[in-house]
DNA sequence: ACAATTCTGGACTATTTGGTCCAGATCGCC
DNA sequence: GGCGATCTGGACCAAATAGTCCAGAATTGT
């Protein structure tokens, strides 16, 4: 009937993914993008409409591929202690792996405040809201079989250790030192005993 | 001799401290530099070189008059978890102040990865580290008077409290709830004893 | 009061930004 | 092969960007 698309656009949406990752979402141009997902400018807007509908669906994608991976380990995690050390050390294994953006999209957008309007701001929220309500989920599953203490304060615990993986992610592009952030998760998770 | 400044050049850089605190070196446009310090381009330009000259001030200023006064509170704290939990306590109550910035600008520089040329960044870095020194000779000094115990990796439990005070930055740009927050920080001192 | 000096506002430029548009290329179907 | 549909490259646009510059205002020492 008519020419095809010579691009898959779940393909395209994941590259521009990776350069709002790397650039953020102000400093990414369209060349930036263009370039980045192998596409001109006039099938990116075509697509996705304008800079920031195809941001939106980029956070989307994320949320929905890499967040739900955390979401699945921690619900499939035996022990608490074994569940948060996974949580952390994933997270330095990923912020610090050489050659990806590192880190975590959705803690460099809430530090850029870079949401280019209130939802954007509220899809961060929402998404952490959901790990910390995994993690105090599982806490409380190691309070129950007295794996941890009962006086532990679950809900603040979960943000805790919610506050200390966004710090691996700024760390990630500080000081990129895998080995020291590593001892610090396993420090972090030495307090538990 | 000449007619003299009509501004004070000190003030004006602590407005522009400001200007990027809250939108970041790429996102501060010369017109907000211009109206939040009060001056003319042609008195910013003749007064500080440009706009990444102005930066680097702006964050020797930071470094200068904000961090200094964390290393001071650490190094004057009479038990290493009153040291602690200052640490946390007023980074929580900084981050989360109504009419401030919020957060720390170090952070966000990292996370924003705007650092105009490598040397921003090893400013960042430079400037984490001193912290880190700080905070671990505080343990060390714990350690040495049995308050902490002797096997705790103190380089390694000093850089989970920086990774920890990291996010409470981007919380407060991500869901700015003083009081979850307050009582994060209370349960990870808690997790000392 | 005057002149010398220095600061200031605002106009100016070249570049880059996000976004639009269309002519022509490309492909599937008959 | 030809037709119709639709995708693509690149030209184009208005607005905003960082940075320059100068005419004139303002202040001090005489």
């Amino acid at each position: 009937m008519a020419r095809p698309k010579e691009f898959v656009r779940a393909d395209a949406l994941k590259k521009a993914l990776l350069v709002f990752w790397r650039k953020g979402f102000e400093a990414a141009t369209l060349p930036d993008l263009t370039e980045g997902m192998g596409i001109s400018r006039s099938s990116l807007y075509e697509t996705f409409g304008d800079k920031e509908g195809l941001y939106r669906e980029a956070l989307r994608l994320y949320s929905d591929e890499i967040a739900a991976k955390v979401v699945e380990s921690l619900r499939s995690a035996t022990t608490t202690r074994e569940g948060l050390g996974h949580f952390l050390r994933t997270r330095v294994a990923d912020a610090m792996k050489p050659r990806s953006p590192g880190g975590c999209l959705y803690t460099y957008a809430a530090a850029q405040g870079s949401w280019a309007c209130q939802g954007v701001r509220a899809t961060l929220k929402d998404r952490a809201e959901k790990t910390e309500r995994e993690l105090e989920a599982l806490i409380r599953r190691g309070q129950k079989s007295r794996e941890i203490s009962a006086k532990k304060d679950a809900p603040a615990l979960a943000r805790a250790f919610e506050l200390m993986a966004f710090g691996i992610d700024v760390m990630a592009r500080m000081n990129p030192c895998r080995a020291r952030c590593d001892r610090a998760v396993e420090a972090a998770l030495a307090l538990l005993d």
